[in-house]
DNA sequence: GATAGCGCTATCCTTCAGGATAGTAATATG
DNA sequence: CATATTACTATCCTGAAGGATAGCGCTATC
């Protein structure tokens, strides 16, 4: 360990930052948990995550495509087909998911009780 | 397990997403660490975590405080003299930073490496 | 009497995530 | 020839987070 000058607090900080960003924003985490269940396509993710919109739901794709948490894979076809698949790196953040959910639970558990 | 209707996902997620909410913005995990290292007043905060603005980090400390993961004591004093500290419930939180903090970091070498 | 110190609050402004709506390429089907 | 289908992109707009700046209450010190 050393000092606690602003650098090392950055240091700690900035990969946890990381990992909230992918997580972060309205849709990623439910995109994500949909496609734990298996392969999607574009559309079929539309439908399942109602009313999110195609411009936003192509932008969150594209996030964590950069982010390599899932793959985009095109067929060449007409009408296109495009499949949508959670990366082994994806699969990891579930862990994670996990852990945030039992800290949820805990903690609505203490707000709710008086 | 039950099916996977949009009330069962939902139920997954809120906790997880309770959390994320704790946690999220720019300034509650910095404040979180900071407070980690002892209590702490107002205006030691606002220099620590500078250039956090007065308006901010009052509306963040009293975010982190109706979630009892701080608590906030005032003495009777003048000029003013309140402390912040983490309660053992945000001490709670720092189990799942640092997981979130391992798996960004394995995220940061993944996306780096070529 | 002016100024400094602390822990705020009030007002105004900017930025940005994400919603609403519409349009596109290329083929198949009626 | 019109229409449907799929996976998008383009344009415009709104709401919410958070920055900038100023002020306040009460006392102590110069």
């Amino acid at each position: 360990m050393s000092v606690r000058t602003k650098e090392t607090c950055n240091k700690h900080i900035i990969p946890v930052r990381d990992a909230l960003e992918v997580l972060g924003g309205r849709w990623k985490l439910q995109l994500l948990i949909h496609l734990s269940f298996g392969p999607r396509r574009f559309s079929q993710l539309a439908k399942e995550l109602s009313p999110i919109t195609d411009r936003t739901l192509s932008r969150e794709l594209k996030s964590l495509e950069a982010n390599k948490v899932i793959t985009r894979t095109e067929y060449d076809a007409f009408p296109p087909v495009v499949e949508y698949k959670i990366t082994p790196h994806g699969e990891s953040l579930f862990a994670v998911i996990s852990e945030l959910g039992n800290w949820g639970r805990a903690h609505r558990k203490l707000i709710m009780d008086k």
